[in-house]
DNA sequence: CTGATATCTTACCCATGGGTAAGATAAATT
DNA sequence: AATTTATCTTACCCATGGGTAAGATATCAG
């Protein structure tokens, strides 16, 4: 866990790194203590300085709280063009989705998306959230179809299986932690594999 | 959804349904708004009363709270003890619990234990709180590991395994609604099944 | 070195919301 | 019917926290 307070040291003009500092910050209390919870004193408190400090690198508390949303979902739509340009059977493409989505909810900005309370949105920027949550669900339910269609998938209600592997990954921001005993890497494996070929013992062709 | 603002239409001294009332309401509203967005007097609104009227049956806002924390917990109890008397595999008792927690899940108070902000808890409450679900994950870890020792579960982790299972049941919470397109029944047989048996197809005996 | 400008602080405003004091009113009790 | 008592309301207190006004100070350009 960095320290982004040394970037406050001296009142040297470098706008960029400041607000990047203020940022990462932010967003670490936030993933820790909540967005409501946290104050924008707290914030300040973590830098160094005071409140109003803060103001000259973000109109308002929402805005820092956008910036971390904007920054989680793009590493997740970087995940889901690069897997539908993955070519490969549906059920490759749920595991691929797993793998790489279960990384992201392992980096803070990722974690940030899932974890954090979107009814502290304002209705606007809720209901962008919504749409692209949805957008997500629609690209894996899609993975799962494909899957049902080529075979590699056992028929289900593609429907219900989405949600179940969505709340599986998405719950690991909420246990995850940085410093914790397990690895980004051990989990995002385990999870591909339990999730698609599920907890049973498979009679036949151990892997 | 019922209206419980009837519970106080006159002022005839029957405190057990009125309390009733004020719980059922103010877990309502927790589920929609969250609880640090629902003000005293949104509950009392609800009823058709005013704020200092709630004081009568609840000594303050965190102790409907954990009468909601509560009542869940007692949903949830009562299914692991069913589960520990229900002989059979580590596999089935992990299906046995998958279905009947996926079903809790759909249930108000079931649902407030794991939707709600437990960082709104008083330090106690919230130590008591993380006991009980850290008692959840290793009952859920034993029924796998049994598993994996009486054979009828793959080798792998426990612990991860355990975090995979418990995020697809508990996310249901996050996105169930009770008057939706899914009953509880369907959610929950199709995620024993998906969880236990895998999304991919089985090469030999299709169920 | 000097003035201009970005940066940061002190002191404040005000909306929200949990909680309470004190009194009004209706229901139960006698 | 009178009186007690639970119930409920009006009016208020106060802590928290987002946000701002105005001024102080350090940095940078010239």
């Amino acid at each position: 866990m960095l320290s982004h307070y040394k970037a406050f040291a001296s009142r040297r003009r470098d706008p960029a790194t400041k607000r990047e500092a203020v940022l990462q910050t932010a967003a670490h209390l936030f993933l820790e203590k909540s967005y409501s919870r946290t104050s924008m004193n707290d914030v300040a408190e973590r830098l160094n300085i005071t409140k109003p400090a803060l103001y000259h690198y973000f109109r308002n508390k929402e805005e820092i709280l956008l910036e971390c949303y904007r920054l989680g979902t793009t590493l997740i739509e970087e995940i889901l063009n690069d897997i539908a340009s993955h070519c490969g059977t549906g059920l490759e493409k749920v595991e691929a989705f797993v793998y790489s989505y279960a990384n992201v909810m392992t980096v803070n900005f990722g974690r940030c998306v899932m974890r954090l309370d979107e009814g502290d949105l304002s209705s606007d920027a809720l209901a962008d959230l919504r749409n692209y949550k949805r957008k997500i669900d629609r690209r894996l339910r899609s993975f799962i179809q494909e899957g049902i269609e080529d075979g590699s998938v056992a028929p289900c209600d593609a429907k219900i299986a989405a949600f179940c592997i969505a709340g599986a990954v998405n719950w690991i921001c909420q246990w995850y932690e940085p410093e914790g005993a397990l690895s980004a890497e051990e989990i995002a494996t385990q999870f591909a594999r339990t999730l698609t070929q599920g907890l049973a013992r498979r009679p036949r062709k151990e892997s």
